[in-house]
DNA sequence: AAACCGGGGTC
DNA sequence: GACCCAGGTTT
């Protein structure tokens, strides 16, 4: 009796013409799919693509992804431009230190490579590019039988062995890496036709997009519900294990409007790293406690008679609760640094959807 | 190994 | 509100 860890060829072989049968005919029609001749994609396309799809969803990717390669429609493009321009295309889709290390990445494969290098080792030497994203575009692009898992092949993997793990732990991890090598390495030594890394491991996404899902999965229509352990154990809704979350990270900002005789806005830049880092905002106090008006008045150098409190708002993200005053100073702070703009000067700034907020008002009546 | 880093849709 | 997402870097 063979133990459920133990190789199994002939349930592989099938699980991998499955997958990439059911791709072939359900793949979604994305931006960064197109072909752009005898098959192959534009590696730099798939790039971005992969960078902004990094913890972010397709359908918010999509906003995004054409205004980004309409701006800069080639990798020399992107490695010309200024960083204040690359993370101005960036501008909501979060996770910022993405897009300095997108510009990075490409002025290093420029100078170093002359161009994107094509194997998972040397795409992984660029800067934002791990593990997952380099096996995505040495597989999918040039179909190199590298393999790829993110948290949708994480979960799709557990529930195809039965395995109750967490997705996202390193031992889960080791495991599915593991796993998906020898899954696309029996891709890339089928000799069924449209059966092969790049189909395969983007199959195996898709699958846990459009079908494996986190909750509800529609298992009567998985094309590997044959050769799923959970599905035969009724255990779809239990594995993988839930995640261990942490609590939110309270955080107070404090923001002053400050308006010149031109009926400019006063702004400045973020350093870089951190939260929101390299973005545009307003004059902004930080602190891990509720910010008195008397400290805020101190801190920005201005009488406590000048600031008047015009809103409050409380801006989730998935680590922080950032609870947000807002207010307008009567008299310009003598401590104050930044650069004034006009309300037309900001549509090409970088800025997180806190401070676009902020911004907005900082411009009313 | 754990902390850090955004935003918005969905249930 | 909690959960999710084509993760990588830093500590």
């Amino acid at each position: 009796m063979p133990t459920s860890d133990e190789a199994n060829p002939r349930r592989d072989s099938a699980i991998v013409r499955s997958l990439c049968a059911w791709f072939r005919a359900n793949a979604r029609d994305l931006p960064w799919r197109r072909v752009t001749k005898a098959g192959t994609r534009d590696p730099y396309r798939s790039l971005v693509s992969e960078i902004m799809l990094q913890q972010t969803q397709v359908s918010r990717v999509l906003e995004k992804f054409e205004p980004f390669l309409e701006a800069f429609p080639t990798l020399e493009a992107l490695a010309d431009a200024d960083e204040d321009e690359v993370l101005a295309m960036w501008s909501g889709l979060g996770y910022y230190r993405r897009a300095r290390s997108l510009h990075a990445c490409v002025r290093q494969a420029r100078d170093v490579f002359g161009g994107l290098p094509e194997s998972a080792a040397d795409l992984e030497s660029l800067k934002g590019i791990g593990r997952y994203t380099a096996g995505a575009i040495a597989s999918i692009v040039h179909n190199h039988a590298e393999p790829i898992v993110d948290g949708n092949v994480e979960r799709v993997l557990l529930r195809l062995e039965g395995k109750p793990m967490r997705v996202g732990e390193t031992q889960t991890k080791n495991w599915c890496w593991e796993r998906a090598e020898e899954l696309v390495n029996k891709a890339k030594s089928s000799k069924s036709a449209g059966v092969d890394p790049a189909t395969f491991n983007e199959g195996l996404m898709e699958l846990g997009a459009l079908v494996c899902t986190p909750k509800s999965p529609s298992c009567e229509a998985c094309p590997l519900h044959g050769s799923c352990a959970a599905y035969r154990e009724s255990a779809q809704d239990s594995i993988p294990l839930p995640k261990t979350r942490k609590a939110k990270k309270p955080l107070y900002m404090a923001c002053l409007i400050v308006r010149d005789a031109k009926s400019r806005l006063l702004i400045s830049q973020r350093p870089k790293g951190g939260l929101w880092g390299g973005l545009w905002e307003v004059p902004t106090i930080e602190s891990d406690a509720k910010l008195p008006k008397s400290a805020v008045a101190e801190r920005f150098g201005v009488a406590t008679t000048a600031l008047i409190r015009e809103d409050s708002f409380v801006h989730e993200t998935t680590h922080r609760s950032v609870a947000v005053v807002v207010y307008r100073s009567t008299a310009p702070g003598v401590k104050l640094t930044g650069t004034w703009v006009y309300r037309a000067d900001t549509d090409d700034l970088a800025t997180g959807s806190l401070q676009d907020r902020v911004i907005r008002a900082g411009f009313a009546e």
